[in-house]
DNA sequence: CGGTGGAGTATACGCCCGTTTACTAGCCGC
DNA sequence: GCGGCTAGTAAACGGGCGTATACTCCACCG
């Protein structure tokens, strides 16, 4: 029933690769399933690794999923460049979105968010910080915060689309149409 | 705690008023946290019922669910009327839904779905078939599909985006913007 | 080679979930 | 007035959860 034993041998006790294990797991999990979903007795069968050890190097289940949040915490360089483009490259990015779920699982996260409070607090915080701030700097006018919402919101809508309905592939006329939609969002 | 036994002495034993009790508050409840937070306890307590009368009248917490779901099937009369108009008339209701929560408990429980997967199944049908479909209805063109996938990604990511960083409101900019945003959804 | 510290384990605890069962009590026809 | 149907109740059941504790066993050091 377990895979990693088969090298003829029992594991070696190393301390930070089970860490990183669990943490890896829970990352994968979490991001696919949901918070409350994912139980630590799943994580841990996936890292095949000890349910204690959970607790014992993270705490808590709280306090993985926020050790999973840490891990990677920019969107990368999709706010480098000029903001003239910047339509098109949000699209772009939003057009793979579309065809499959991120490998970050802050986004992921951030997608499917979690019933549980104080996860809750932790995901808005995260996508205030990585996603709505970083378009809003990207804006002028009085009213950058909504029209940068209101992009935010188009994120998490092809999230929330693609976990429902299944994957799209996209077309190139369907990133045309992102960045008309992103286009129409961020006008001044 | 409660204001129905105030009039000095018991209910009476009404069984369609107890079950109408019991899904008012599933209705709410469930729109308002998603099915996995709210419990039948929960239910039973705000409709100040017993709480195997959940299971005698509904069968099961996914039975209270279905019947929620069950009680208010369309979205309106947001797809009446000319094409020409549509977006304008998504972009209105779209706005709305930046304001404040949808009346409706489908929309709802649509938004915010659940990780249950026979709760995302009921959900994921009645997205396609109270939304999505209703859009590509009104569309031409061989990639309907995918431009009416758009505009219900919207429609999500506004729900979502209320939900997670609090309602909005719109102003007439805003109005204005959605319709290019649908538009630009919507346009072959 | 004996012992010690820490990685990993097995298991139990307490809690709350959805559900079920055995019971109580009010309304109806007779 | 009084059985009998039934709305409503109380309590328990089994299970899964997150967490805590006591333990085993291996590697390394003297």
């Amino acid at each position: 029933m377990d895979a990693q034993a088969t090298e003829a041998g029992a594991r070696p006790r190393d301390r930070e690769a089970t860490r990183e294990r669990i943490l890896q797991a829970a990352r994968t999990l979490f991001g696919e399933h949901g918070y409350e979903t994912v139980t630590v007795r799943m994580i841990a069968a996936a890292a095949e690794a000890n349910v204690a050890l959970v607790g014992r190097y993270f705490g808590s289940k709280a306090g993985l999923f926020d050790a999973v949040l840490q891990g990677e915490p920019t969107l990368g360089n999709l706010f480098e460049g000029d903001a003239e483009a910047l339509p098109r490259r949000l699209a772009e990015y939003a057009a793979e979105r579309m065809r499959r779920p991120p490998d970050s699982p802050i986004l992921r996260a951030l997608e499917r968010s979690a019933a549980h409070p104080e996860v809750r607090a932790v995901a808005r915080e995260r996508l205030i910080t990585a996603v709505l701030n970083p378009i809003v700097e990207h804006l002028d006018g009085p009213d950058a915060l909504v029209r940068a919402r209101m992009a935010t919101a188009v994120f998490l809508g092809i999230g929330a689309t693609r976990r429902r309905l299944g994957p799209q592939e996209p077309t190139p006329a369907d990133v045309d149409r992102l960045t008309a939609v992103f286009e129409a969002c961020l006008a001044g």
